[in-house]
DNA sequence: GATGAATGAGTCTTCATTCAT
DNA sequence: TATGAATGAAGACTCATTCAT
C-alpha cells in the first residue's frame, strides 16, 4: 500500500471543519450505548480517531459534550417541525398514515431514535435537557399529531375522539420501539421479534380502524 | 451489658432481616433516577439509613447489588404472569380491559415502572439484565396478551388481525408512560399532561374500538 | 526487625485525630519549598504517609488544604498579638529589643517564616489569603511596633522619628531573612553567609544607635 | 504583493529582532505575577501578542525561557555593578546616600524588582538560577556596599561597625519593598500605606544617624 | 454485625510541546 | 517565519472496595 509512497503518512491531520461532526457523532454513539456517567472521554475520542486532548478543543467538558450531542442532533428536527404545516387536501385518514410512516422514517429508524433513549435515559441528571427535549420536541410533535386528529373530527372522517390523549397514544408504539431498538434489541438479536415494518402495518391499520366512520364493516 | 437480655437484642435482629430490602429500594430510587454509573454507593447507602461498609455484608459489589436490585424485583413479577392462567367466562375484550389495568396497577403505577426504565437505560451496561428481562418478562406478558387477542378472535368476538403486534401495540403506550414517568415526567411537572387515567380510558377505548366486530356503530 | 512480632503490621492506621495536622506539615513544607501550583498532591500525601485519596477525606481540594495551611498556621499567631499587650516598667529601648528578638525567635526561626514566604510568593494566585494576610499578621505587627516606638518618643528616650514608617524598616530585615532562609540560602548551603545572630545583633545596635538620645557617644 | 519592495518585508524583519525583548518581557510579568509553575506558555504568548508556536521558535522550552528571562534581565545589572568603581571624594555618607537612592531608582523601582520576587518564589525549583543571582547579584551588591562602609571606617567618618553585615541590614528594607511591591501590595492597593519615597527618607535619615560619628546631635 | 477511615485504580482535565499547514 | 491544531504525559479528583476498630 505505502511502498510507492515516498512521503510517509503524518502523525495526525488537519481537519478543524469536520472534526465537530465527527466528535458529535462518536460521542452519540457511546452516550446511546453506554449512557453518560459510563462513557469515557478516551473512548469517544478514540473512536472519533483523535486523542483525548483533541476534544477539549472542541467542548469545553464531557457536560459540554453532551449538551451539544443533544442539541445539534434535535434542532434540524425541531426546524423540520416548523416548516411541516400540513396543508393538504388529501384525506386524514391519508395524512395520519403519513405522519406515522414519516416519524419512523424521519425520526424512528435514525439516529434520532437514539437521542430519545439518551434523554429518556439521562433525564435525570440532566433536567434542564429533558425539559428542552420535551418543549421543543415532545410537545410540538404532539400538537402536529392532535391537529391532524382533529381535522378528521371536524370534517366527519374522524369519530370523536380525545384528540389529545390519542396523539400520544398513536406515536407510542413508534416511540417505543425506537427507544427498543437502541437498548434491549441489540441484546435480543437472535430471537428475530416482530419486524418495524409489521408493527408499523399493524399500528396503523388498528389506529385507522378505531378511527374511521364508515357505513359498513366488511372485513 | 446484654446479660438480662433472654434475646440477643431482637431489635437488631429485626433489623438485620429488613436489611436486604431496605437496601435495595434504596438502591432501585438511586439507579433509576441516576442510572448506574452515576450512582454513588454513598447515596444508596445513606438513603439506606446505614453506613456505606454495611452495604458489603449484603451485596459483594455494585454488579451485585445492581442484579439482586433488577431480580429481587422482577422475581415475583413473573411468578404473577405464571399464575395467571386466564380462564375466565369473560368476554375477550372485558379480558382484554382487564388485562390493561391490571398491567398498569400492578407494574405501571408501581417502583416496578421504575425498574423497566432503568433496564431500557442500562441494557447496553447489563446485556445479559437485558436479555433476562427480556425473556422472563417481556416475551411471556406479551404472550398472556396475544393469548386473549387470539380467544377473541377464535371466538368471533375480535376481527383477524396481527395477534402477535397486536399484542405489542397494545401495551406500549402503557410501557412508554411508566417509563416517562420516571424519566422526563419529574422535569416537566408543571405542565399537567394528560393523565394517568385519561391516557388509559383514552386507549382502552382506541384499542376495543378497533377490535370488535360491530352490526352496527351508533356512535 | 518485624521477625519476633507474630503479628503482621496493619495496611493502616485509623487516626482520624492527628491527620489534619499531619497533613498540614506536609503541605506547608510542600508549598514553601516548591510553590503551589508545582506542589503534586501525591508528594503531599506521601510526605504526610497516607494516600492521596485521604487528603480529600479532611480538605476539598488544593485550594481548600492551601487556605488551611494558611489559616490554621496564622492564627494562633494572631491570638498571641492580640494577647501581647507590652505593659512594661521596661525602658523603650529594652522593649524594642526584647520585641526584635521576640519576634525572631517565635517567627523568624519557626516554620512561620515559611508562611511568609508562601504568601509572598503567591500573592497573586491567592489575593484573598495575601489580603488577610496583610491585614490581621503584617498591619496588628507594624502597629505593636510602632507603638513602642512612639513610647520611647513620649518618654523622651528616642528622637522624633517617624514611627509608623520606623516599625516597617525595623522589622525588614528580620522579615527578609526570614524569607531568604527558605528561599535562596538552602541553594547557598556552602557560602556561610552572616549567621542570623549576627544579623541580629548588628541590627538591633544600629537601630538603637539611631534612636537613642545621648548625651556622649564615647564609642 | 510584495513585488514593488526592494527589500522584503521591512516590518517582519524589524519585528524578528524585537521579538525576544516582547517575549521576555510578556513572560517576566507572567512568572512574577503567577510564578513559574502557574504561568501558561498560551498567557505568554498571548500577552506578547503572538501565537504559542511561535515562543518555540525563540526558546526552547518553558524551563529556557525561565533561565532567558532571568539572565536578560539581571546580566546589565552585573555589568553596571562592575562598572560602578566608586571613586569619588564625595564623603562616605554621601556615597551611601547615594547607593540607596541609586538602588531603588535602577532595581526597586524597576522591573527588576519583579525579578527578586520571582527568584525568592522559584529558589526551590530552580536552584541553579537562585545560585546565579546570588552569587552574581546579591553578593557583588553586598560588596559594594560594605566597601562604602568600610571607606567611611576607615575615614573615622562612620564609627566602627560590623560592616558586612550592615551592608545587608542597609538594604533589607528596600529589597523587601521592592517584593512587596510585587506581591502583596497590588492586592492591598487601597490601603495607601507608607509611600516608597516616605520609607527611603525615613532609612536614610535612620541609617546615617546611626553610622556617623558627630561632635553633638543638634536635632 | 456495623462503621467509616483508608486506599488506589480510574477519569476528567490541563498544558507543554510538536508539527502539518 | 508564523500559526494553531493535535498530541500525550501529568496531575487533580472521585469512588468502589477493603479493613482496622
Amino acid at each position: 500500500m505505502e511502498m510507492l509512497s515516498p512521503e510517509r503518512s503524518p502523525r495526525w491531520e488537519r481537519r478543524k471543519e469536520r472534526r465537530p461532526a465527527e466528535l458529535l457523532a462518536a460521542a452519540l454513539d457511546c452516550f446511546v450505548e453506554r449512557g453518560f456517567a459510563a462513557t469515557r472521554l478516551d473512548d469517544v475520542a478514540a473512536r472519533a480517531g483523535v486523542s483525548k486532548g483533541t476534544l477539549y478543543l472542541y467542548y469545553a467538558g464531557k457536560d459540554e459534550l453532551f449538551m451539544a450531542v443533544v442539541r445539534e442532533n434535535i434542532i434540524p428536527l425541531i426546524d423540520e417541525f416548523r416548516r411541516e404545516v400540513t396543508v393538504s387536501s388529501a384525506s386524514s385518514a391519508e395524512l395520519l398514515r403519513r405522519f406515522l410512516l414519516g416519524w419512523w422514517a424521519r425520526v424512528g429508524e435514525t439516529k434520532l431514535a437514539g437521542i430519545a433513549k439518551l434523554i429518556v435515559a439521562e433525564a435525570g441528571n440532566f433536567p434542564d435537557v429533558a425539559r428542552f427535549f420535551h418543549d421543543e420536541v415532545t410537545l410540538p410533535n404532539h400538537q402536529l399529531l392532535a391537529g391532524i386528529i382533529e381535522r378528521g373530527m371536524r370534517s366527519g372522517e374522524f369519530r370523536a375522539i380525545d384528540a389529545e390523549a390519542s396523539a400520544q397514544l398513536f406515536l407510542s408504539p413508534l416511540v417505543l420501539r425506537a427507544i427498543w431498538n437502541h437498548s434491549i434489541q441489540p441484546c435480543c438479536a437472535d430471537i428475530c421479534p416482530i419486524s418495524n415494518e409489521r408493527m408499523l402495518t399493524a399500528h396503523i391499520d388498528m389506529v385507522l380502524r378505531g378511527l374511521i366512520i364508515q357505513a359498513a364493516d366488511p372485513t
